[in-house]
DNA sequence: TTGTACGCGTTATCAT
DNA sequence: ATGATAACGCGTACAA
């Protein structure tokens, strides 16, 4: 655009009379002109998104939907309900047939899903759980400082017997807060218990409440909790409700996500993850994919975003007899 | 269209043909051609909309955006964050701004804001608590069946001490409930006890936080709460698992919503709201009313669902020893 | 029945 | 600098 030197009266009159025409520029005609659809995809991680039982995932969806409208785009999710009707390249016809200008996928499950899309020179963004064969801008949150910090202000407390309860997901941000999780233990001189890692297929509430009740059988019971998933957390929650042991007087807990953590019973000190600024970055880093000419492009960029600790009411500071005689039993 | 035979053959061929050379039609020229955006404005019930402090306008705005992807539209949200530059009439500078098909509102605030919508010609729905006196299709959820089934079940299982939390808001959808659970008690020969009818200023977890500790409070204690909503319950379990006053066994609870109960601790019977339902219906309605050639239109469409009773583990059988007890008590 | 040309509203380009 | 013009891709109307 030139330069454009209009005194600040004359922009007045101006706005003022288009609005009096009700004229407004028709970005239908806008987006044909400049061959932009302005429509991105989104490509969920599974296809039953859930609020409740898939509390990530979802939110992720929820953002990423905000974060379009600030940038301008519209979002089409590209799940199998909607493209179910052929085979598995389905996916990409359906986001061809919509002329979408780029796609967020989140946690795609091949590499070959991503390379497809880029064969067909869509940009794409990969997020939470990238395909890191495949070299695209990419989002991710790191686990670390959030579960180092969760562990770190239990052993504060004065708690030294801590279970963890996560899932044994393939992707390496799956491993990295039990390695986490290991690596404070190590850190405090604390014996990591084999009985007290336990390990479910998935993230779900019926996973948390099974592996409480594993959890509560061992011979000697952890007087803290570090449960992966806020979902998980509320079956471990309920397990314990039922065996009537009570957060914290006799157990405390520590859940990572920290999405409905502070709406459960009791209020759960909790591992925020910012997704919204995940799903923002993202569209982000999209955006400039798709205005960037088809010159060069840059090496795609990886963002990685922390994490932190929001304490509540799940945690109890055991007292000096307290951590003597447990000292002792060990 | 013209009636158009081909043959079976020769229509796979042109389809393949097509997917061959990468053809596929480009909305963004459709939509220019036919004069329409396809994309519908969503005016949400309020700015602040957060999954769990609202959890019905949030549902009920994802809800509303698979029906969109369903019927081939796009959803741009036009809270004030996105229309706060200028005076009131903003929000429809915003909508007429992005072109939009049609406006799906949800519980307009007043009649006036329905009105300018409508002197633009532009197709509108309002859903839940409708501006009754702008004459629009509508979707309601009808309170009365779940609530006095809700009621009918706390008595089925001996209850006679039922205490009602609600909200003093001032559309009939919000005075409906606690008159559905009157005339149920009414029916039973049950007495209505002011001080076990607790009105809050609004929906959150901090008044039902408030309400129940104002319920523990009274000189007889009820036997079961019915609470209008599943963000007041949050409120309502955070408080009583402080007092350690245990659901069901003390006390039984039923919410009304459904939308997490099943999440909470201990999972909530609770009335469930078909807010899925809801927000196709009302996609439906607005879709036909574009559809309509402006040659005459029919008496605008209310449609009201109903809802129903989801048992889980948050209400106890009283046994006849205690519904004697209670029963000489007062 | 089959084909061709024009217009939807914008913006980029070209000529003045 | 300023203004006229063509083209984006589809749908439709009109002509052959």
């Amino acid at each position: 655009m030139s330069t454009m030197r209009v005194s600040q009266e004359t922009r007045e009159r101006i706005l003022d009379a288009a609005r009096e025409l009700g004229y407004t520029p028709n970005p239908v005609a806008r987006a044909l002109r400049r061959q932009r659809s302005n429509v991105l995809g989104f490509v969920p991680r599974s296809d039953r998104i859930t609020p409740y039982d898939s509390p990530v995932p979802f939110l992720l969806t929820v953002h990423l939907a905000h974060a379009c409208i600030r940038h301008g785009y519209h979002i089409v999710e590209a799940s199998t309900e909607s493209t179910s009707r052929h085979g598995e390249d389905d996916l990409v016809q359906f986001l061809l047939g919509r002329h979408v200008d780029g796609v967020v996928l989140d946690s795609p499950d091949s590499a070959q899903e991503v390379a497809r899309l880029i064969d067909h020179r869509l940009p794409v963004v990969q997020m939470i759980r990238p395909q890191h064969a495949i070299k695209t801008p990419s989002v991710m949150v790191d686990a670390v400082p959030g579960t180092t910090e969760a562990i770190e202000h239990l052993v504060e407390m004065g708690h030294r017997h801590i279970a963890f309860i996560g899932t044994s997901g393939q992707h390496p941000v799956d491993r990295l807060r039990l390695e986490a999780f290991e690596h404070v233990l190590e850190t405090h001189g604390l014996r990591r218990r084999e009985e007290w890692v336990v390990l479910e297929s998935t993230y779900s509430a019926a996973n948390g409440y099974a592996a409480a009740n594993r959890l509560i059988e061992t011979p000697e019971r952890p007087t803290a909790l570090f449960v992966t998933g806020d979902n998980l957390a509320v079956g471990v929650l309920q397990h314990l409700y039922e065996r009537n042991i009570r957060v914290p007087e006799h157990l405390s807990v520590i859940s990572y996500d920290d999405i409905f953590a502070g709406h459960l019973v009791p209020p759960l000190t909790s591992v925020n993850q910012p997704l919204n600024d995940a799903a923002d970055r993202a569209i982000e880093l999209l955006a400039a994919d798709i205005e960037t000419p088809p010159g060069q492009h840059e090496q795609p960029q990886s963002v990685v975003l922390s994490t932190h600790l929001v304490t509540r009411a799940s945690v109890r500071r055991l007292s000096m007899k307290e951590q003597a005689h447990i000292a002792v039993a060990r």
